[in-house]
DNA sequence: TATGAATGAGCATTCATTCAT
DNA sequence: CATGAATGAATGCTCATTCAT
């Protein structure tokens, strides 16, 4: 376990070592959990090197968000093909999504509890990820309703909301993937396209879901 | 800030007083980066005390999801009414936990970001929490599948699949409404509602979303 | 196991309670170790009148010492008849000696170990009675020199060498005897008048062991 | 007193400081009331390179028993000629032990005090050179008793008896050596062995001291 | 006579981080 | 490029002791 001790190797390769060291720690044990002992030991490497290469805790663990945060978001754009409809977009999207976190769990662990946890700067880090995505999921919608050409009229922060609330339910499917055994990516996908985008078209086709009139208030 | 530094009060009280300051800077710091000095500090009491009535820094810990936790299905539990169809019972549910998270900031991240964060023991503690809700959401959508008449035979995990989405969602939605300024619970619930139930409906009026045939393996 | 928690009797009674779950506590636990918390929830009564009868956890660990020195010197006391010739009156202190010891383990464990090692105060008071008992083994040696009417003139510094010698091993087979199973304090008191009587006797007839002319200096 | 404060030595050296620092606070004050703190300063070194050297403060505890376990030891073992006779060899093991105590009186404390006193483990470690000790003792009565051909059949627990009261007054005289000023290792010695030595003699002479016919049961 | 409530002070232990080589 | 040696600063936890009743 551990990679190999090889000395004198470059830099940019004892960088990822690290870096893979370290998103493991973090993503087990968590970010204060995780000690930097742990980490260059993990790594094959002397807890100085670890500093010379990245300068402190908090930068290792920003340099493992961002590392990990491209990472998932390239594995997005690169399952979609952006010649096709919107719902095989986003069905494509999903796909995708749910395989590179089934594969990288701790890198999965990073992203969606640690990073949230430890405060702002860090949680600031996958908001711009996740804003990516919603921005993403967004343009399907817009997409989607412009190609019905009905009721192109949502309003924006609806739709922001819809937005939202996907990629939260993906969030939710990919840690319920990850501990159920036997569900693949592919049914994860297609529970949360029936989910969705049924609701969506239904949506769009002017029946929304109606709010009762209400007595008390919230 | 803070309770007024009353001396001799009775147990029941001290803990309550401590609980609070306990939710309060777990929920802003994290659990690890919490001291039980700022903690005792803030609840108006020496550190001793802390340890006298609750033990230590887990328990002080698992009391607070405890507390939390009971407090939310409470709250949601009581903004329902099972007498109505399932459809309105969701959105009251919805409005009740919205409304519930909004007022509680710091018990909501602990609740969904600390206790999942730290390790088997307190995520055991929430996770039984969201069992609870999601076998509420469960229930709603068998009945809502029955008073429909149609397609009673929706898959077991499919439906289980449908009711995590569904949480999940909620939970996003719960961040991004404490995040937007102006966003109520009623809008927030709202949103999810039509996601989510105009979805349900098409569903089970036999129109799911298909996925297309695959070339690639997942 | 603890004493009946009856409220309400006389002082005298509940000191008596008190010591005893302090010599049993310290004898097992040590004197840092034993909590006053312990000693109080064993005697049945709050911490705050341990502290109002006993005053601090060294006033109360002094206490000990001292009812338990005394105990010891008393039952060896009363265990021998002063009329008898010296090497009678040795193996009746012996064996009630033995015989005390066996009996009150933690009473033995406090003033063999824990009160010569943990500090000056507590390590004078069993001095003292060390002294005691030391004083009673040389007036036997030089009464048993007189009855001989053989060379009365062991130098003072010698016979006291010589007490000191026999306490010790007295104080060593109490503790080899406590954790040999089936060794009576009769069995211990007999191979240590073997031991000791036979040598002095030898000695005081003149044959005394020479060590050999010394090369290399101590 | 206590080491230069030279930066940047090699571990084993260090160590060898740390186990000096600790033996002399853990003989002065005792295992319990030693601080890590104390130890840490006394050696000139920060506290966490203690903890980062010897674990913990059991481990350091142990450490020192071990250390000095085997030096008294070595010290009896290189002061003992095995090709002299019985009482010679006993002599000089005396001659070495009492040197040795004398000169490392915190080395002494920490054998004979406090590990003996805070619990199974230390104890153990120690109880395990007592034995050594006995045993030597054990193989030399053996070894008398076949240079004088006269009575061979010493019953085995006797004999186990007589070195335990010899080791235990060893150990008693130790300590009254170390507290009577102007008394050599060689005087104790001498005590000792006309103690013990003659009254071995007698014994083995066929003389041994009979306990008297008991009426009364111990 | 007796106690529930409360604390100041200290201690073992850990960790991120740096220097000298 | 790489590391063995070293530390300042916290942190969780415990304990003897006291006050108000």
């Amino acid at each position: 376990m551990g990679a190999v001790k090889n000395k004198r190797m470059p830099r940019a390769v004892r960088e990822q070592q690290m870096l893979d060291a370290a998103v493991r720690t973090f993503g087990q044990r968590g970010y204060r959990a995780a000690s930097m002992d742990e980490i260059a030991e993990l790594a094959g490497v002397s807890k100085p090197l670890v500093y010379l290469y990245l300068n402190s805790k908090e930068d290792l663990f920003t340099a493992c968000i961002r590392r990990e945060a491209e990472a998932l978001t390239t594995a997005v754009r690169e399952g979609v093909n952006p010649e096709l409809p919107a719902d095989r977009q986003l069905w494509e999207g999903l796909r995708a999504f749910f395989t590179h976190t089934a594969r990288n769990p701790d890198a999965w662990a990073v992203l969606h509890l640690q990073a949230r946890t430890h405060g702002e700067p860090f949680a600031a880090e996958v908001a711009a990820m996740r804003e990516e995505m919603v921005a993403f999921v967004t343009g399907l919608i817009l997409v989607a309703a412009r190609e019905a050409r009905r009721d192109p009229s949502l309003p924006e922060r609806e739709v922001a909301g819809l937005a939202e609330a996907l990629v939260g339910a993906a969030e939710a499917l990919a840690a319920w993937a990850n501990t159920t055994p036997g569900l693949t990516a592919r049914q994860a996908a297609a529970t949360l396209m029936n989910f969705a985008w049924s609701g969506l078209g239904n949506l769009m086709d002017g029946h929304p879901w109606t709010p009762p009139a209400d007595t008390a208030p919230a």
